[in-house]
DNA sequence: CTGAAAGCGCTTACAG
DNA sequence: CTGAAAGCGCTTACAG
């Protein structure tokens, strides 16, 4: 590459540390040195080493991002309010793809704290999270995301899922819904399970009769969101109310409903977690238990920086941010 | 954090130069001394610090990516397709949003740039590129992906999107389809400009009647896309053979129609650019043109990568991926 | 096969 | 206000 600190001190005619001190904004500089440095700066096109920095000062103005997939809209809108918010604070993310897999997540975090990142948010990919301990061992911070962890204690930003859940289907309930489905993620998964509690809980709560036929656990994705509508509409007395936990397998669902709509009972009514881009073109009458995806980023985010600047209040926190109900009409 | 090389090599009673070997595999070493001071680095739970390797070795083993959006399901795909293929080799990747703007893509390159990355992959935001040459100046590798750019050369790897799209409609229009209508990009996007022609390629081959109604233009997001559906469908004869530009206007389009089937000409057909989740749940029949998308990651990865390692043959390359056909029956 | 030593490009007490 | 100098944690010729 080329230009450094001692090209633009040799030819600016001062020392190392006075371009230090100019491109680092230390007040105490006359500002005819400021000048003549700055100019030597940009007529050089010098630009800082960050790694040499880094080394020197043990800031490596880098936070590490690990999700468990990357192509995932939901992780990645979460990623953008981190970014939103890291970017604005002068930091910036490296994010790291698990895959699904907790020995992956090792490894990225592992990668990453040799990266020396200032700190971690992990969206955990397992329910167990011993692995982990090794972000606290190297004193760094770190905040989980979306869902927490077995095994290990951390500040969190996610949402109450349960009770999210629970309030919506005690709406539809005290509406008069009746003949209730689940369509639920595995129960390892943290939130598919907060989720099916908060079901759980309405129906007996209000006593509702529901045929066990009727509830049914696939893995969060598409394929099995899918399988799982048709295996309920093509029931012998398909369920008329749906819960369907998360947005992929809700896109499954509709999916279904697009090839088969003939079978769909008029009367068929679904609510879903998550509200984004497909949650409202299924064509039948819904709703979406909306997360404030974009804050949850950049709370997290927020709160990550708080603990590398030092404070250490509260510790761990967990932040459940508010959910709000969006009701889909068909025309 | 804590402890270094140096307390690995106190312990172990070595130099600190051997360490260095031993972690970095260097075969000249006793298996007695490489065991003796692997003990210790487990022992002691010493973990590289790759700042200061890099600054030594003059490599980050870091790669950078600027995407036009975050949260875009196909540019994250494609670093899916990046990060897969980084992370064989030992390499991680920044990723940075250029947020659909030059100038934030400018700064991101930039800092990607300060990090010392070895090369950056950009998926330019807009259709100037002269600010790209800063990678030049700094001599780190870059490849485009996607789209190419004016003003700039540069390795790229891409799809041939004019001639994806002719191909498609010729076999539309030969297979007797008629009465056509397009809902494109912004001309100022490169592959929209590209897939623009394409279309009109054909028509004008075949000399095919082509209401000027029917040709209109969005932003290549889904709002764009419901909005000119609905202009389309709702003027006073519908085309009836649809080429949609993308993949987000697209699912505009079937959002429109989830709405409004009734006011869907029976024999509506729609062809679109690319192929994922939603592309085949509109209801009605079509097909996709679809792009490579993991391989694209993968390819430009794997290029940013020989370049890394020196290789400078056959400079810029641009690499055009081949393009599928998926056809769409419905149920 | 191993070590002493220089040096990567910065920052920052410490002096003055 | 500015500089000389040490040092961040590594790697790597150069010796032996």
């Amino acid at each position: 590459m080329g230009v450094t600190i001692k090209d633009v001190a040799r030819e600016a005619g001062v020392s190392t540390a006075t371009v230090s001190r100019v491109i680092n904004n230390d007040n105490r500089i006359t500002p005819a040195t400021r000048q003549r440095v700055l100019r030597v700066v940009s007529r050089l096109n010098y630009k800082v080493n960050t790694i040499a920095r880094s080394l020197k000062s043990k800031r490596s103005l880098t936070v590490g991002m690990v999700v468990p997939e990357i192509d995932n809209v939901f992780f990645m809108r979460v990623a953008r309010g981190v970014e939103d918010h890291l970017g604005e604070k002068g930091y910036s993310m490296i994010v790291v793809n698990a895959r699904e897999s907790r020995l992956r997540e090792e490894g990225a975090v592992e990668l990453l704290l040799e990266k020396q990142v200032d700190g971690i948010i992990v969206v955990p990919s397992e329910r167990d999270g011993s692995h982990l301990k090794m972000i606290h061992d190297a004193q760094a911070p770190v905040v989980l995301v979306d869902r927490l962890v077995e095994g290990f204690q951390s500040d969190a930003v996610l949402v109450d899922n349960e009770e999210a859940t629970f309030h919506a289907m005690m709406d539809l309930i005290d509406a008069g819904r009746r003949n209730f489905g689940f369509i639920g993620g595995f129960r390892e998964i943290f939130t598919a399970e907060e989720r099916y509690r908060g079901f759980r809980r309405a129906i007996e709560e209000r006593n509702v009769p529901l045929n066990p036929d009727h509830v049914c656990f696939g893995d969060y994705h598409m394929e099995s969101g899918y399988d799982l509508m048709k295996r309920l509409m093509e029931s012998r007395v398909p369920p008329e109310t749906l819960m369907v936990a998360n947005y992929f397998m809700h896109i499954g669902a509709i999916r279904y409903l697009s090839f088969y709509r003939h079978r769909v009972p008029p009367s068929l009514f679904i609510a879903t977690f998550d509200n984004m881009e497909f949650s409202s073109v299924s064509g039948v009458p819904g709703l979406s238990i909306a997360q404030p995806i974009d804050e949850i980023g950049r709370q997290a985010a927020a709160m990550l920086l708080r603990r590398i600047e030092g404070d250490s209040s509260e510790w761990p926190r967990i932040q459940r941010l508010p959910t709000n109900i969006i009701s889909h009409d068909t025309a």
